[in-house]
DNA sequence: TGCATGACAGGTATTTTTTCCTGTTCCAGT
DNA sequence: ACTGGAACAGGAAAAAATACCTGTCATGCA
C-alpha cells in the first residue's frame, strides 16, 4: 500500500536525516526548491499531488540512501534496522608536522600534491555502534552540546580511552578510562571541575568506546 | 537507486505474477488500458517516460503485493540478495539525556528499543576532505598525539567552529574560530597555555573545518 | 542594524503523463 | 471461416507535475 501521505512523509523523513528542508532536499536532487512545499501536495482543488517517480529518483540518488532504506520510510518506520557493515571509506592522510610544508595544499586548501597517504577510516557503523548527541555543557571543553559521539560498543577498551558509561542507577556520562581492576574502574572527567569516578563493577551496567566525535 | 528500466521491469514482472499482460494489468488497476504498452515508455524525443507515483501506487493496490514485494521485483527480483543493503553511513542517534533512562540499551550496551532516531554521518569521502594526524602534544586535552581529524575544505565557517588554519608563513595549526572580520580573523587556542591569535587576512592562506575527529 | 540566504506560500508557463481514440494483428471459440 | 476480444502501436487532447518566478518571513553574521 502505497499512500499519498506516506510519499510525502518519506520525502520530510529522507531530509530531516540529512538535516536538509523539504526545499533543501529537492535542491540538492537538482530539482526546483519549491518542489516539495507543503503548499504544493494538494492541487487548488484539492486533489493530492503526488511527487514524480523520476523525481524521487532524483533524491534517492542526491541522497544515497537505499532503496531498502527508502521502503523502511515509506513504512513509515522508525526503528533502527538491523545490523549492517558499512563500506569502507578512505580520505588523504598526512601528519601535522608536515601539513606546513609547500606543495601539500592548492590555494583554496584543498589536498594537493604527492605525499599524501590514505587512511581507510574505521567504519563508523560497526554492528551496534551508535550516535550519542551532547546535551549541554557538562563535557566541555572536550565536548559541546550538540556534538555527535559515535560509540562502538564491541571496540576494544584501553587506558586512555574516551568512554560513554552507564551506571546501574541510571546514569550515562563522558570519562576517560584510567584504569580497569578486577573489582572497578578508575574513571578521569573530561571536565576538570567534575570530580573522577571510581566505580565497582556491581555498579557498573556496561561501559563503550567513544570512536569519533563530530566538531 | 531508482531507474528508469527497473521500475518498468517491475510492473511487467507484476503483471506476469498475475499471470496478466501490461495492458491487463493497466485495466486491473483501473488505468487505461494502453498506459504500459512498449510503444510509450519512451517520448518521441526518446527521453524516458516514468510511470507516475499514483500508477503505481494502483497497481499495488489493484494486485495486492506488499511494498516490500514490490521492492524485490525493483531491485531486479531474482534472487533476494542481502535482505537489508545499508545507507554507507548512518547510526542510530539518541541524546544524552535520554540515554540513562531505561529500554535503550541490551545487557551488553548495545542499541535496543524504540526510540532512536538516525544520523547521517557526513561522508567522509566528500570531495577534498581529509585527514590530519595530530603530532605532539600542543593541542591537549582536545586532541592526542595520534588522534586523526578530519578536514572538509568546502565546509561552511562559522564562530565556534574547530578549524585548522595555514598561515602565509607556513604554520599549520588547530584553532577555535573566534570571529572573522573583513580584514582579520581572530582564533583561539585549544591549548590554555597558547596564546590565542589574530590573523591578518593577508597572513592566512587557508582556513578549513575540522568535521570529526577520532577518540 | 543591515544584509544575505534559506524556507515557504502562491501564481503562471512549460513539460510530462494519462486518457481517449483509432487501427492492426493475434488468438480462441463457435 | 467468421467473430469478438485482447494485445499492441501510435496520435492528439486533457490532466497533472515541474520549472520558473515573486514575495514574505525567519535566521545568522558582520
Amino acid at each position: 500500500m502505497l499512500s499519498h501521505e506516506k510519499v510525502w512523509a518519506a520525502i520530510d523523513a529522507l531530509a530531516a536525516r540529512h538535516s536538509l528542508s523539504a526545499s533543501g532536499l529537492a535542491r540538492k536532487a537538482g530539482l526546483d526548491s519549491t518542489a516539495f512545499n507543503k503548499s504544493k501536495r494538494l492541487s487548488a482543488d484539492g486533489r493530492p499531488r503526488w511527487p514524480s517517480t523520476e523525481s524521487l529518483s532524483k533524491i534517492i540518488e542526491a541522497t544515497g540512501i537505499t532503496l531498502s532504506d527508502f521502503l523502511a520510510l515509506l513504512q513509515g518506520g522508525g526503528a533502527p534496522s538491523a545490523p549492517y557493515e558499512a563500506p569502507p571509506s578512505s580520505v588523504p592522510l598526512i601528519g601535522f608536522a608536515q601539513a606546513g610544508a609547500g606543495g601539500f595544499f592548492d590555494d583554496a586548501g584543498f589536498p594537493a600534491g604527492q605525499g599524501w597517504d590514505h587512511i581507510d577510516l574505521p567504519a563508523p557503523a560497526r554492528e551496534g555502534a551508535y550516535a550519542l548527541q551532547v546535551q549541554g555543557e557538562s563535557m566541555l571543553p572536550l565536548y559541546r552540546d550538540g556534538d555527535t559521539l559515535i560509540v562502538d560498543p564491541a571496540a576494544r577498551l584501553r587506558r586512555g580511552d574516551r568512554v560513554v558509561v552507564k551506571t546501574a542507577g541510571g546514569e550515562v556520562m563522558a570519562k576517560i578510562l584510567q584504569r580497569q581492576t578486577g573489582e572497578a574502574v578508575e574513571l578521569l572527567s573530561l571536565n576538570p571541575e567534575h570530580a573522577n569516578r571510581v566505580l565497582r563493577k556491581s555498579e557498573l551496567e556496561w561501559m563503550a568506546r567513544i570512536v569519533w566525535a563530530s566538531q
